[in-house]
DNA sequence: GGCCGCGCTGAAAACGTTTACCGCTTGTCA
DNA sequence: TGACAAGCGGTAAACGTTTTCAGCGCGGCC
């Protein structure tokens, strides 16, 4: 069943088929009519492959993320692809495990399908890899992946963006929010500092604390990767210290599940004995008990920024570039994970 | 950069570059050297498209799921890609976020990309639909969709199989371990009943009830989603009855999270006030707190078996049929929101 | 009434591979 | 040394589209 039995059904060209069902509006109303009863009849589809052969473009983007059970990621994807569709992309993905390895099968097997365009949301998928991409002219957003101008160094020309999320606001009114509760000793669960993404919140996060005038004893800021697992090992760290912090910040949600659990089965009350922000606001986080406080970037809008920087670059001109960087807003959202330290009164006590 | 430059470049014609790609074991290993040198000098990457079109097989297996967003199906995902990494394979991904529209469109786009085989594990891709895949001969595997003959019944000879889960032995586990206990009014927070896979596990929760001699009235029984959203109304309603159950079973996890969302919010213990039980151990479950019990089945034998299936529809000859189902088993993972009822010893009073 | 132009359709080339088929080379055996 | 077989490599067709280009028919204008 291809396009030429269509063609032979309806009585006209391959040609006005192809026009067809590229609603090209050259075509006689008649004849459109006749080729959409006999495609509709036979159930044709049109072949993907052939189609982007010939004309070199497969209508495709590439998402590339560490991992794809992450809760965080799936949202993101869901987005994207949303918003591909609306532009007319499909969206394949390609989860890296943080692996070495599977970034390179993942590069190759983008490659392979010709994507038009591929976002980054990942570390580490090595510049050298990527400048296979860059090689190819393929445009690449990057997404939070490295600080603008470092490693990445695109050919001027290149079609390269980046999208930078701005942690400062969201975590200093994480910091000032618990500051204003009344904590004083605040640490830190934060994610691997390999990891732009990660050793950037962190950095905010010593800003904020530095900003209000707070000490942060460098014990009171834990390495982790990310998982809950680790943050169980982070909140277990914090909690042997001789003075424990009266509320912890978490540099993703993940983290902060995993300390919540560990500081509840330590016999702690949350927010009550100790308050947890996490970051990234899943949707899980609001489903915690008590619902988690957290900051938030939208999803929604970071995944349209990305796939918007891509369909830009594609349809680049000189009256239209493409934006070279987009931002991104955090916010915090306040639940039910933070409220005045219990040991407050005398945490203010001159000296502290 | 396509198969010529590097066969002009190796100096050896396109057709010996094909077979070098190919592993094709009657070249020359010399030649064969050469091929590889320029390859991967010029860093050539054959061109799916043109591969698929030409040689008829995609080498792509779609997976057809509900919603990307219920942290089960990242699980199965990245099981089943795994897999088929394994067997040659790549993956492409359809949600439908349970749309008409929606499952349509990813119907469409997997005949488009002329899929060799397809894993369905979500309600109501409506027979009608399949039978357009079915119609190309594309092997389909059914993951628990719907009752074995039901609904779906191929055409004899065509490539369909299923998958089922033996939803009886886990959850009759759990009902025993609940009522060995001392539980003696359970609830159940069922998913919706048009979807086979949540009516299957509400049935075998009712045989399980019934078989150990316990009763069930209709209002301990309630209809959800499987949304946490949703199990949060569950709960509300079976905390409102007079006379509440002691424990609770759900038939997925994020019900189950929803459950104890409320029931801690209502100022329960859990286990001591309520017992919880969940279905799925997605893996978050043992990092809410307390961590869950939960009833498991493999993501990995799930995924594994779906993507065996297909492959051996595909490669299917006399003396290697292909399996037409295949079952899955299921098991109680006891954590620690099962105990003691609080009042186990009033409701052991004869008359009961 | 004739010529020009416009709107629409169809023929054919091209996209980058795989693979069937054919022919060359090389080795072996008589 | 010659003939034949086996093993390899190359030529060309084919896959299902899109798209360019040319041509046909019809209407309007002079």
């Amino acid at each position: 069943m291809d396009i030429r039995t269509v063609a032979a059904e309806a009585g006209v060209s391959i040609a006005t088929v192809s026009r067809v069902m590229n609603h090209v509006k050259t075509v006689d109303p008649k004849l459109s009519k006749r080729v959409w009863e006999v495609v509709n009849r036979l159930g044709y589809v049109p072949n993907t492959q052939a189609r982007a052969l010939v004309s070199g473009r497969s209508r495709l983007f590439g998402v590339i993320i560490s991992d794809i059970t992450n809760p965080f990621f799936p949202e993101l994807i869901q987005g994207f692809e949303e918003k591909a569709v609306e532009v007319g992309y499909e969206t394949m993905i390609g989860s890296t495990k943080r692996d070495l390895k599977q970034m390179e099968l993942c590069i190759q097997r983008m490659l392979e399908r010709k994507v038009d365009g591929v976002a980054v949301m990942t570390f580490g998928i090595e510049p050298l890899l990527l400048e296979r991409l860059s090689l190819q002219g393929i445009p690449m957003v990057f997404i939070d992946v490295a600080p603008p101008g470092h490693a990445i160094t695109p050919p001027p020309g290149k079609a390269i963006s980046t999208i930078s999320i701005d942690y400062e606001k969201g975590i200093r009114e994480g910091v000032q929010h618990l500051a204003v509760l009344g904590h004083r000793r605040i640490g830190f669960l934060a994610g691997p500092r390999y990891l732009h993404t990660a050793l950037a919140r962190e950095h905010a996060f010593r800003r904020s604390i530095q900003a209000i005038g707070l000490a942060l004893p460098e014990e009171y800021v834990f390495e982790g990767d990310h998982t809950a697992e680790v943050g169980m090992d982070g909140m277990s760290a914090l909690l042997a210290l001789a003075d424990p912090p009266t509320a912890v910040m978490c540099s993703n949600d993940m983290t902060a599940i995993g300390a919540m659990h560990t500081a509840l089965g330590a016999g702690l009350r949350i927010p009550h004995d100790l308050s947890v922000i996490g970051f990234d606001d899943i949707r899980l986080a609001q489903y915690m008990f008590p619902p988690m406080t957290s900051i938030q970037m939208s999803r929604r809008d970071l995944a349209s920024a990305a796939v918007m920087a891509l369909k830009a670059h594609i349809d680049e001109s000189e009256d239209h570039p493409a934006p070279s960087n987009t931002g991104i807003e955090t916010r915090l959202v306040v639940r039910q994970t933070t409220s005045i330290p219990r040991g407050a009164l005398s945490d203010l006590k001159p000296g502290e």
